[in-house]
DNA sequence: AAATAAACATGATAAAAATCATGTTTCTCC
DNA sequence: GGAGAAACATGATTTTTATCATGTTTATTT
């Protein structure tokens, strides 16, 4: 695992931060925050933090993709959840005081920041509306977390795999075409998000681009017919 | 849905709240707390809460078993979590300040306090100690949903009917007789937190039932061979 | 640029699980 | 306590999905 590369700028200039759940901090606290952060680019592929770790601070993303996934029975990696700019990634198990259950790795090229879990504390206790933010955050990852549930107790393989394909775009957007996908993944890394095996991902997909619902060209993903997308996920009325 | 009895007793007394996240709390808060809750009994089968009303206020379950509901796509109902005395019910919903996405519905009659909400936020913010635990239930909920979430993607339907009854005995133990699951669920309920059809359900206990890994007796589940249920279930080593 | 590995692709087969059908038991409510 | 409904049970069948096998393309490394 190579050394990150580290350099610093101050909090209170940080393009990403109104974005993130720092944007309730201003004045003085963003001169100390500044003090108690280091930043640092990591190479795509690289862990930003791994399985059984313990905390040392909080990552907060400054730009690249990140993938958080944890080891299944059989050693089979799972893809809980996707970070980019602006996200914090690993408060979980830095706020519970617990190693962490998960590893967060680089899509692509990426600069983090690591905020010193001393600081962030004492933080979070001062700025009640930081913590706010903090809680809104899980928050989400919460209920994110069981609408997946009910995905995969109750939809098909191919419903998941259309949905995917929509937490995708939802997630990073398209690239400026305004329908490929912007992000990269293997098939493998897809499968391992969907709950499906790497064969049953690349076979869907084909089907997919088949049937003209999308486009495939090497990793990208362009969606080409959107509401039959949506249908074929199957998604609430 | 009928009116459920209400009655009254200070939170100072309270033979629970040192089991929930309300432990933190201590002399005047406590008489605070108690002029801004409502306790109210339910009959087995009612609704607590139902997906898609506002919150009003922070539910906390004196006595009884809650199940967290949520429909899925076609009408069929996911099992999310499990509650018992001492668990606080409906605080995501609240705290995000979004429509409830879930119901509570009580599995046996219970007792069940309401805390209202404007005293449950100002007293979130007021102490900072209460915040926490709130966080560090809600850090339980999510890990909890991540390995549901692996599960799901990652284990049969055996393994995961194994697990659940795991999960049954964790969350509400065993009665007098220490092995039988001190819950009833009919047959249908243990398929929608497992992901599977009734059919299988009933199949499959069945098969554990001859197999003499459990005894079946109507409702009731008594886990006969705890390791080999453990390593049915194949948990991680 | 060649060698090697990783990722992608697709057919064939097997296994897993859902669905359909039908009957029995147990609960619930007049 | 009997009627009706809900829950439980089990066999047969079909659908879905994983696995195995094998080949091709695309990246990566030297």
């Amino acid at each position: 695992m190579k050394k990150p590369l580290q350099f610093e700028t101050g909090c209170a200039h940080c393009n990403v931060r109104m974005h993130s759940v720092f944007n309730v901090l201003e004045g003085e606290q963003l001169n100390e925050m500044t003090m108690h952060k280091s930043c640092s680019t990591y190479k795509k592929g690289q862990y930003v933090f791994a399985e059984n770790g313990l905390p040392s601070g909080l990552f907060c993303v400054n730009s690249g993709k990140i993938k958080i996934t944890t080891t299944g029975f059989d050693g089979k990696e799972q893809i809980l959840r996707l970070a980019k700019s602006g996200d914090i990634v690993g408060y979980r198990a830095l706020i519970s005081n617990e190693r962490y259950a998960s590893s967060a790795v680089t899509l692509e090229d990426a600069s983090i920041c690591i905020i010193d879990k001393a600081y962030f504390f004492k933080a979070l206790e001062s700025t009640p509306k930081l913590m706010f933010q903090v809680v809104k955050k899980m928050s989400r990852d919460l209920k994110e977390a069981e609408d997946h549930i009910v995905s995969l107790s109750q939809k098909n393989v191919r419903e998941r795999m259309a949905e995917a394909l929509l937490f995708l775009k939802a997630t990073y957007g398209f690239e400026e075409d305004q329908k490929t996908i912007n992000v990269s993944l293997t098939r493998e890394e897809i499968a391992d998000y969907v709950g499906t095996s790497t064969e049953s991902c690349i076979r869907l997909l084909s089907e997919f681009n088949q049937d003209k619902m999308i486009a495939l060209s090497g990793k990208k993903i362009s969606i080409i017919n959107l509401p039959m997308l949506i249908q074929t996920a199957n998604i609430e009325d």
